[in-house]
RNA sequence: GUGGCCGUAGCUCAGUUGGCAGAGCACCUGGUUGUGGUCCAGGACGUCGCGGGUUCGAGUCCCGUCGGUCACCCCA
């Protein structure tokens, strides 16, 4: 038996792989109509990067990376079990601190977006693997003159959340926007939307103690997925939660949480609810006031996609201290990451994968032209119109099979769902074929032979 | 880390109370003297996950082990 790949990774045969670009490609496409630019970071980073704000979930599902290059570093890591770097199970720290390192000279705001592989060492399941591509869409800084982006006074305070509403609109919409083009609806998917800020001052009112807050925040995002109300009870006991407001709250019935007595969501909401109705993807979005997210650095808006019978399909949030943190100025940011996992099986469940040929197709993998020899010491011709039809830019073919029979080597061609088939008659003249149309030309000198190739082959832009 | 289910050809799977290891798809060759997705014939492909045990005989029964998968924990 040859080797299996690691647990919770993937090998992708050229249909899977095929499969990855469409989804990359969606990701790509939307982000950039969106005006978000494309940036990477490395794949690894100091292990530290992560200790600093990410949670402590994360912490324990590092992959450690290190050199071992010295038998000192090597018994360092056998003894702590923790390498100097780590493969990087998230982006938003490499995000924040390639804006830290930058912020002068960076346009404000500065929107960003990636694709790329991520590392987890969870045991794998179903919609979570260790190794899975993440898409990560992130707007720093905001629509105002920077002087006024923390400012605290109440004169500035609408203006600043205002800007903050538009930058975390544009996210959502974003997001929206993609999973609009790949054909989902507001009927298959939906966005909880809530804001940690305002949920903050409610545990206050409660009586939570400020230090208390992390742990309520994690009650509640534990909330849906509790046995039952009387362990959440019981838990957060043992947080040292003592306000018996904050559990009433708490354990109130499943379903949509309603808010504490005499606060007005829509009052809450209003800015963001406002931007959303302007984009006019407020169809997509319920605001859920249970939803907190599992990562610590997250200071106002939070939201995640969800479908029936998944784990969350996307998740963000607005992180405003995260940039100073790493040593940048102070810089309101918001954004959000799609895992491939999740969204690609909802997208098969759901029938919108597009069929094999038309991803292949897609791909760039259907050739432009095919070449066959009819006769025999033809096989330096063929080479050479290879080369030629290459040369041109077309992706071309040829059988390797050794028959002279045509009917078997146009089989062949159709195989591959080649467009065009060049038949080679003598070393200058040809027939050509289009293997849709069933239309053939020819023979001809070998010049008008690759010229109609290409005139065919143009015509693909407009084909469906 | 804990538990349920599953391991037979590259893939999807049959395989009877224990009796010669199979089908479909895919792959390769041919249907000879030049026109495609169909068709026909043939071929290659297996340590039945691995190791032990019971038995005249094990894919089948027993024990162990490894792998996969789903769930718990956790959730970025």
């Amino acid at each position: 038996m040859p080797p299996s790949p690691p647990p919770g990774t993937r090998d992708l045969y050229p249909l899977e792989a095929a499969r990855r670009r469409f989804l990359t490609e969606a990701w790509r496409r939307v982000s950039i109509r969106h005006g978000f630019e494309e940036v990477d970071g490395p794949t690894f980073e100091h292990a530290d990067l992560y200790a600093v704000k990410s949670g402590e979930g994360i912490l324990g599902e590092l992959f450690q990376a290190f050199s071992g290059k010295s038998p000192e570093e090597v018994e360092r890591v056998k003894q702590s079990g923790r390498g100097p770097y780590a493969l990087r199970p998230e982006f938003t720290p490499t995000l924040a601190r390639m804006y830290a390192a930058r912020a002068a000279s960076l346009p404000k705001p500065a929107k960003w977006f990636m694709a790329g592989p991520f590392f987890r060492a969870e045991r794998p399941q179903r919609g979570r693997l260790r190794e899975f591509l993440q898409w990560n869409v992130d707007v720093l800084g905001l629509d105002i003159p920077q002087e006024m982006w923390n400012v605290k006074h109440a004169a500035s305070r609408e203006a600043v959340a205002e800007a903050k509403a538009r930058m975390d609109a544009e996210c959502i919409s974003c997001c929206v926007a993609f999973l609009e083009t790949v054909g989902l609806t507001p009927a298959d998917v939906r966005v909880r939307l809530n804001d940690r800020a305002i949920v903050e001052n409610w545990l206050h009112g409660f009586g939570v103690e400020r230090d208390r807050v992390p742990s309520a925040f994690a009650l509640l995002d534990q909330r849906e997925r509790a046995s039952s109300m009387g362990e959440l009870a019981s838990r957060s006991k043992a947080a040292g939660i003592e306000s018996e407001a904050f559990l009433a709250y708490l354990t109130q019935p499943t379903g949509t949480m309603a808010p504490p007595s005499g606060v007005s969501i829509d009052a809450e909401f209003s800015a963001l609810r406002g931007q959303l109705e302007a984009l006019s993807i407020a169809e997509w979005i319920d605001v859920d006031l249970s939803i907190v997210r599992g990562l610590a650095y997250y200071t106002g808006t939070v939201f995640e996609v969800i479908a029936l019978g998944e784990r969350a399909v996307a998740g963000g949030g607005r992180y405003d201290n995260l940039v100073e943190l790493f040593g940048g100025p102070p810089t309101p940011a918001v954004g959000f990451a799609m895992g491939d996992v999740v969204i690609s099986l909802l997208l098969q469940d759901k029938g919108l994968m597009p069929k094999d040929e038309e991803l292949m197709e897609a791909a760039g993998a259907r050739p432009d032209a095919f070449v066959i020899a009819a006769k025999d010491d033809l096989d330096g011709a063929v080479l050479a119109l290879l080369s030629r039809l290459r040369r041109e830019g077309l992706h071309a073919r040829r059988s390797y099979k050794a028959t002279r029979n045509v009917g078997k080597l146009l089989k062949d061609a159709a195989a591959v769902r080649a467009r065009i088939v060049i038949i080679l008659e003598s070393p200058t003249t040809a027939n050509v074929k289009h293997l849709d149309r069933a239309e053939q030309q020819g023979p001809m000198p070998l010049d008008e032979a690759v010229e109609i190739a290409q005139q065919w082959t143009a015509e693909r832009i407009g084909e469906p």
